[in-house]
DNA sequence: CTGAATCCAGAACGATACTG
DNA sequence: CAGTATCGTTCTGGATTCAG
């Protein structure tokens, strides 16, 4: 398997970069501020992609047993360690998102003379 | 849209990170070329992977029109601005394929003493 | 050699309702 | 508040066949 799979693997959920983003900047938040940042994430999704996260080691989720239910997600150092990674890709993010389109500089074959 | 979204739509498909990073370490690739390197996909799903970067303007399509035919795939400017990215994934992914998989070889905690 | 066209299985994601 | 459970849809990618 190549390295960068391990890396997609991890992080290709559809709501999983925003998550990390989160955590990164905002250090622990609970579901519910979580699920705020997220607008259009059920609650279902939201909870399966932290539990996948979980266990990739990415995220650590701390349960206050009291009522109501209190839980908190932050980064694990695993988490952390993809820092400067999930930054390039904001950079990179923010420098494309007006070229989402075709028509890049496709190539025109010149005749052999 | 989250910046990093951009990126990981972009990103995402089961085989374009290891295409790209194909593409970077060896610059042009045919499509047969490309196919050996990626074992295990199918004709079908590797040019619909190799369209959709060419769509979002990561990679250049060249059509030698000739019999057989020979198309070559390359990074464009855009995709070589992903490359420092890339590689960066793949850092992490080298750090942490331990983690990734049921059998890891897992670090052994040391003896206290 | 490259790739288009079908057909299809499974995964991913969402809507909604229910629970301690 | 933070989940489960269930159902349904959409999306993705693989197998196969046909074509220039």
């Amino acid at each position: 398997m190549h390295p960068i799979e391990v890396t997609l693997d991890v992080v290709c959920g559809k709501w999983k970069g925003v998550i990390l983003c989160h955590l990164q900047e905002e250090g622990i938040l609970r579901f519910g501020e979580l699920k705020k940042r997220l607008p259009g994430v059920s609650q279902k999704t939201l909870t399966l992609q932290l539990r996948e996260l979980e266990e990739d080691g990415l995220v650590n989720r701390k349960v206050y047993p009291q009522v109501p239910p209190k839980v908190e997600y932050s980064l694990t150092e695993y988490g952390t360690e993809l820092e400067a990674t999930l930054e390039m890709m904001c950079e990179w993010g923010i420098n494309h998102h007006d070229k989402v389109g075709p028509n890049s500089d496709s190539q025109l074959i010149e005749k052999p003379n």
